[in-house]
DNA sequence: GAGATATATCAGCTGCGACTGACACACTCT
DNA sequence: AGAGTGTGTCAGTCGCAGCTGATATATCTC
């Protein structure tokens, strides 16, 4: 293994440049909080409204509403409002941001190779 | 789209049960800060004890190692002392478990099919 | 041996993010 | 028109996660 010792021991690398992890990292903060992590399941099934949404967690519609907002800014969801009730608001995934966002995500916990 | 507007608003579904996002959650919660993103980057070009790490982040050693114990007991790293020096510590990344972590951020954000 | 080095643990502090509550606005329904 | 519904904004509060500083242990170097 990687970890196999050697005679001597390697000396210290004290000027080891930190990679950049910005783009991962803004992904894994949008998905380490429950309520937002718990909205992107639900939005796999199929659009649904704030309302909705916010009784199947059991929290306030305006703390879902920022929730939304903060997935919304990040492109990871979309919002449209029906034409036939324009009070409500329906989210539905922007499958093809979920994915640019897991790629980055793949970029922090895949091999290097 | 799936957005598309029917003749008629479906009723509002308050019934939606929350599906459980706990694995994908635990993990993007241990990456959503950017020291471990970071370490866990860094690791990825190979082993390195808490002292290179510290030095990379320019963070104290406590502060590092109290990182690495999470990453340890989450089982993404692990811990080896060297014969030549059992003072330091080398962390190296536990590959399986990262592809396993990824895997179930990848059961959050992939499309449903 | 003395002193320096490397890691880890722990209590205490602090800043930040999630939640609350009040409010505003637009729309629907009767 | 008036009441009710659905969403969004914002100031204020509060809990918690990360950082600090002190301390402990063990090892290496001279």
């Amino acid at each position: 293994m990687s970890l196999a010792e050697p005679a001597s021991l390697p000396d210290l690398r004290l000027e080891l440049a930190p990679p950049d992890v910005e783009a991962p990292l803004a992904v894994a903060v949008l998905l380490a909080d429950r309520n937002r992590a718990t909205i992107l399941a639900i939005l796999r099934e199929g659009p649904h409204c704030v309302c909705e949404l916010a009784a199947a967690l059991d929290e306030r519609s305006n703390n879902v509403s920022n929730h939304l907002a903060r997935l919304r800014d990040a492109g990871l969801v979309r919002a449209a409002r029906p034409a036939a009730d324009t009070r409500r608001v329906y989210y539905e995934r922007d499958e093809a941001a979920c994915t640019a966002a897991l790629a980055q995500l793949n970029n922090l916990l895949e091999p290097i190779r």
